[in-house]
RNA sequence: GGGGCCGUAGGGUAGAUUGGUCCAUCCUUCAUGCUUGGGGUGCAUGAGACCUGAGUUCAAAUCUCAGCGGCCCCA
């Protein structure tokens, strides 16, 4: 009776929404209560899965790029240069009006991302075409005025880690190179998040404000929508043209540079807590997890052998260079079990009696849930071992989730009918025209044609007839 | 863009139909002590709440309006 009164923390994960929520507060990663709509607190806990996920961006793209930091304030007669950038951007741009009691003779617009911000610099950066290629990159916060349902870590007022890189070269080849390397390094990035991707180049339509066309990356959520997780644009000179950046070329002659931008924000921890987790609370891939192995004694009345046997323990596993917490506290082993194990520590190192009179631990894996004993002695390898394995199979668990939930379809029928399972693939000409229709028709988006194996097929739009090779992919989105 | 529901301790809730029984219920949490200890130990004592503002009324957690905030559905 007792035991049937718990309830689970968390609600179902098959409750995608609900269990989100509560997830976030109950794993520690952001706090919703702030009480501004689409502003969140990161915890401490939160804030230190961010710092590791974002360690990993840095750590690739500090490889090749250069990392700065420009101003959140623009002034409006910047922001208002690029045509199409203002079209995109001007119903969500949060306006600085007034310094004090004073009206400002030039409003200042909070970034709703920085391309106006850090283009009047490379103006003046960039003079000769040994100046290119510049690669910089920033990690700030942008605003953005959201009027729809905002959703923390996915849909935001203040977006609080947005990478942005901004790179400047002499030729549209070279950015075009540039995208596609900025797109590789975002797989790279979400590979050793264990999380699987989807590339494919956006429909003209869906493309970013002012660039010649954006390659998107996305993944595919538990509720079955997708969710954009790392977007790179090649804006071809188009932002040159309006912000005056020229390079002087070898034979003298004054050129426009051409430029790219990429970026990934905090949806990629969105997207990582939401693929791992279950309905006991978080699984972090070790690389990630802000504790790594948990040891907990298994006290019996006289205790202070087994108290000892895990310090021991705990020690030799730093000192292997593990992130390990023992926990000494009070509570009854079930109790800790249900706590560490909702804040997604891989593995757990139990040792009680029973364990050291054998010399042994049970280690028992987040992931997997799986038991085993091992001597003491040989921990630390065992430990390394699964850490690499439970990486591996987190990433294979996952990627055989979403292909499980991507679905050959012929007609916009079939489409409409699968689409709130995940993934719709359906031939499409690549026309405008079609394609409009057929988000129309399905109530939902072409995300675009897939570069992978995915992308290629045979049979004809749905809408126009004509035969095609190209398959698109169609989902509900965030 | 359109529609609906909701707001009571840190979290989850009862109280609203019919305004007064409410210095607000229960579970959890937290604090202290004892107890217990291989999957949420038990007991005792204690702490903690009616979103904000205006209105109706002798009287508002309860009714009305507005603001703020949250959730859900449809396009």
């Amino acid at each position: 009776m007792k035991i049937e009164e718990k309830k689970a923390i968390l609600p179902p994960k098959s409750n995608f929404s609900e269990w989100y929520n509560e997830l976030l507060l109950a794993g520690e990663i952001m706090d919703v209560r702030y009480p501004v709509k689409g502003l969140y607190v990161w915890f401490p806990f939160g804030f230190e899965v961010r710092k590791r996920t974002y360690a990993i961006i840095r750590e690739l793209l500090d490889k090749d790029h250069k990392e700065a930091m420009f101003p959140l304030l623009i002034p409006e007669t910047e922001f208002m240069k690029e045509a199409e950038h203002i079209k995109g951007f001007e119903n969500e741009v949060y306006w600085v009006t007034r310094g004090g009691k004073n009206e400002l003779d030039v409003k200042l617009a909070l970034r709703p991302t920085s391309e106006t911000a850090i283009y009047p610099m490379y103006k003046v950066w960039v003079r000769s075409h040994a100046d290119l290629p510049i690669k910089i990159y920033q990690i700030v916060n942008t605003f953005r005025y959201e009027t729809k349902h905002t959703r923390p870590l996915i849909r935001l007022r203040e977006i609080t880690s947005f990478k942005e890189a901004h790179t400047v070269h002499a030729t549209w080849d070279e950015a075009a190179k540039q995208v596609d390397v900025a797109v590789q390094i975002y797989i790279e990035f979400y590979k050793r998040l264990a999380i699987p991707t989807i590339v494919s180049k956006r429909p003209q339509w869906d493309k970013f404000p002012g660039a010649d066309y954006t390659m998107a990356v996305d993944t595919l959520m538990p509720d079955n929508k997708t969710l954009q997780i790392g977007t790179a644009h090649h804006l071809g000179n188009n932002f040159a043209k309006t912000f005056d950046i020229k390079y002087e070329g070898m034979n003298g002659e004054q050129e426009y540079a051409q430029q790219t931008c990429y970026g990934i924000s905090e949806r990629c921890i969105a997207a990582l807590v939401s693929i791992h987790g279950d309905d006991r609370g978080l699984v972090f891939p070790p690389e990630i997890a802000p504790v790594q192995v948990v040891v907990i004694p298994v006290l019996f009345g006289k205790s202070e052998e087994i108290i000892k046997a895990c310090r021991e323990v705990a020690e030799r596993l730093k000192d292997e260079g593990f992130r390990v917490a023992l926990d000494e506290s009070d509570e009854r082993p079930g109790a800790k079990y249900y706590k560490w194990e909702m804040k997604g520590v891989p593995l757990r190192v139990e040792i009680g009696p029973r364990d050291l009179k054998n010399n042994a631990a049970t280690v028992v894996r987040r992931d997997s849930g799986s038991k085993e004993i091992v001597p003491i002695d040989k921990l630390a390898e065992e430990i390394k071992k699964r850490v690499i394995d439970i990486h591996k199979s987190l990433l294979g668990k996952a990627r055989k989730s979403m292909e499980e939930r991507i679905f050959d379809c012929n007609t916009l029928d079939e489409v409409r009918d699968k689409i709130s399972e995940g993934i719709a693939r359906i031939p499409w000409c690549g026309e405008q025209e079609c394609g409009l229709a057929m988000e129309e028709t399905v109530g939902a988006g072409i995300l675009g044609i897939p570069e992978s194996e995915l992308g290629r097929g045979y049979g004809s739009c749905p809408i126009c007839k004509k035969e095609t090779t190209s398959i698109a992919i169609m989902s509900k989105t965030y």
